[in-house]
DNA sequence: TTGACGCATTCCGATATAGGCATATGATGG
DNA sequence: CCATCATATGCCTATATCGGAATGCGTCAA
């Protein structure tokens, strides 16, 4: 099997760095999709289709004006992201990690005996 | 071209729900790969891939104990995927995405006429 | 109606990945 | 040294991408 869809999973749409820099863009307010291309520096089907990821899996909305297509950010799919690394946050502590650090060289220089 | 690496990109191993369940399960401690393979309910050797992609993009350590190897939590490596959608924060917030969608509404409707 | 513009989609090729299975590697105990 | 347990790796297949180029489709203006 090869790997999860990126549709329907908001994990994998953010993988891929130019959807976050999508998103990252789109913070500043809707854009039409050639802005979003010509802003990232990439051609226009590539963006059309990261922002149809985006919008499948619910990181963006878009609504027709005229001739153009707006997307906007919706980033309320981002919350479990942040709630689940939220999870991890007394690991990554400093303090924590050096005490860490100082086991697990205790550990290594007994077992090395 | 293909997908990105998942090595040397944190977004990217995190992309796979299996190997977040193992970092989850690693929040309770360390554990040899059997533990890991058998809690998650899946074949050694997928549990060692898993944990080979983890450990080469930081977010696992590994410690050989005796015949076995331990594997333990590095956490360091989720907080800067916590503080990116951090950055999102505004923008989920409930009230906020009401009256975007209030606005959204006006503006499909006033364009509808 | 015809162009022109903005965007989406499709077809294509290259590649990375996940998983399974078999097997190699490593360490331990006898 | 050998048998055994614990892990890591290599090989293979199926598949899901990403990216590019061409093209389809809808909308607006003249």
């Amino acid at each position: 099997m090869a790997r999860a869809a990126t549709t329907s999973d908001v994990f994998n749409a953010i993988a891929e760095p130019q959807r976050r820099e999508i998103l990252v863009l789109l913070r500043a307010g809707e854009r039409p999709v050639t802005d979003v291309a010509r802003e990232l520096g990439i051609a226009q089907p590539r963006a059309s289709k990261h922002l149809r990821v985006l919008r499948e899996v619910g990181l963006v909305r878009d609504r027709k004006a005229g001739k153009q297509r707006l997307y906007c950010l919706d980033a309320r799919g981002l919350r479990p992201v942040h709630e689940w690394t939220g999870g991890f946050e007394r690991f990554w502590n400093e303090a924590f990690d050096r005490l860490d650090a100082y086991v697990q060289d205790l550990k290594q220089a007994r077992q090395e005996e």
